[in-house]
DNA sequence: AGTAATGGGTGTATTTTTTACACTTATTTC
DNA sequence: GAAATAAGTGTAAAAAATACACCCATTACT
């Protein structure tokens, strides 16, 4: 310990103050003002994802300012001192995208020294799920440009956002086999094909039909409706919606969906 | 987003400063200094796992300092800006328990605003599984006692402590669903019996005997030793060890533990 | 030395879940 | 009306999960 300590002294001016005096001698050598603790900054980062009926995509914003001018990121930005982490995910989110009151987890901190030019900021990276059909997105305030990117057609990000966006892609399939999935991703109404698409995107493997069907059905947070799906399709194919109570009930006493 | 930005500015003083000077007018009047967005503290807390053959237990420092002197905490403190997350978890660790190069992962992070009451501290939580034979906890630095407390026997923690190990419970419970446990909580050799009332233990819920074992042997990561325990016990119990090569080949590929 | 007490150890039959697999149907387009 | 396309459907075999009861090796006691 008062290695890592001497250390930390020699080579960047910092240690800690405690607020009582009752220390050993041994350590009072090592205060140092509190308040130099305090020069953080905080971000939020958000990954957005949307699922077009074929890929899963993610939402990213083309950054208007510098650090990283012109390049592709993550919507995140600094939190407010007096903001709770949750409400700054939703703001930033509003500000960069226009996208507003979105399911949101948090995933994920990443506090690497350098991972910020300006200085140390540590971002909490949160995982959202939308509806593409129900968003629009703009891009607002300092963002350039929105729009969704294929996961395996991207460049190199802004900041360390390449490997925040892999750890949200490793959750999110995490996640799929935990609970049900579509709720958010999928539109209200939706086939069983959809639904299976959406799961072959996110597990990266395909499955098989009526195995799925009768996985998926026998959970019954299905609802079949009498409506069937009358686009330009071929053969018009069932329309189903998801049961929310069911689902809630499910997942309260916890429930296994693999697939 | 203007509404946001005006109520933070009116209640917190507080807003963006952009580096560029591209901004759209409607956005100029926000021009705060950037100093202002960092001014947050940083710290880490420990969620150290330990068993002692019958409960989950988990290791807790009594603080010695202000704030909230005397009350039982998470080994937890300030992380130095010039330190990266992971390494500050370890070092914090040490310093106020004398256990050090641990098995830890990061698990969430918790910010709300008025968490700790010298300023705006966002604290990211780490579980971490420790074998109790091998570590002497000793209180260090500024802890005034450490002792290993049974989950269920729990008061008030310090901060918001007692919701952090709620959560690290939960992720526990989740995990030993997807990976084998034992391999940092067991002693290197252990009895079946020892890691079936470890499982027991974390999922709250006791086993067949006959199916754990099929279950358990059946992954094939854990080998017989020649030994048995010679203890004072009845009848002497076969040895067992982890396979650490089988157990990371199969992990790699993803892998149900499901007991 | 014998006996009681204790936790260690073992197998099988039943049920449930998972998997593999191929053809018919309803619609649109030409 | 024929061709093309995606929707829809069931069963048998294999694998996995579950339920369940008795004997065994040692120590402690008398």
């Amino acid at each position: 310990m008062r290695r890592d300590l001497d250390e930390l002294i020699k080579g960047k001016s910092v240690a800690l103050r405690f607020s009582e005096d009752n220390l050993p001698d041994e350590q009072a050598q090592y205060l140092i003002p509190l308040e130099d603790f305090f020069q953080f900054g905080l971000s939020v980062d958000c990954i957005v994802f949307g699922f077009d009926g074929q890929d899963l995509k993610v939402l990213l914003i083309k950054r208007g300012v510098a650090p990283y001018k012109s390049y592709w990121a993550l919507p995140g930005d600094l939190v407010y001192p007096h903001e709770d982490l949750d409400a700054a995910a939703q703001r930033v989110l509003e500000n960069l995208t226009g996208i507003s009151e979105v399911f949101m987890q948090q995933i994920k901190s990443f506090g690497k020294v350098d991972r910020h030019p300006l200085g140390r900021v540590l971002t909490v990276a949160y995982n959202a799920l939308i509806r593409v059909e129900n968003y629009e997105p703009r891009a607002a305030f300092w963002a350039d440009n929105v729009r969704w990117h294929t996961l395996s057609e991207l460049g190199e990000l802004a900041f360390d956002h390449n490997e925040i966006l892999a750890k949200g892609v490793e959750k999110l399939k995490a996640r799929v086999r935990n609970q049900p999935l579509g709720f958010e991703l999928l539109p209200v109404n939706f086939t069983l094909n959809q639904l299976q698409k959406l799961y072959e995107a996110v597990l990266g493997q395909t499955l098989d039909k009526r195995n799925f069907r009768k996985k998926i059905l026998g959970m019954n947070f299905l609802v079949k409706l009498d409506a069937k799906q009358t686009k330009d399709t071929r053969r018009p194919a069932q329309l189903y919606t998801f049961d929310r109570l069911r689902y809630d009930e499910l997942t309260h006493r916890g429930f296994n969906f693999e697939l």
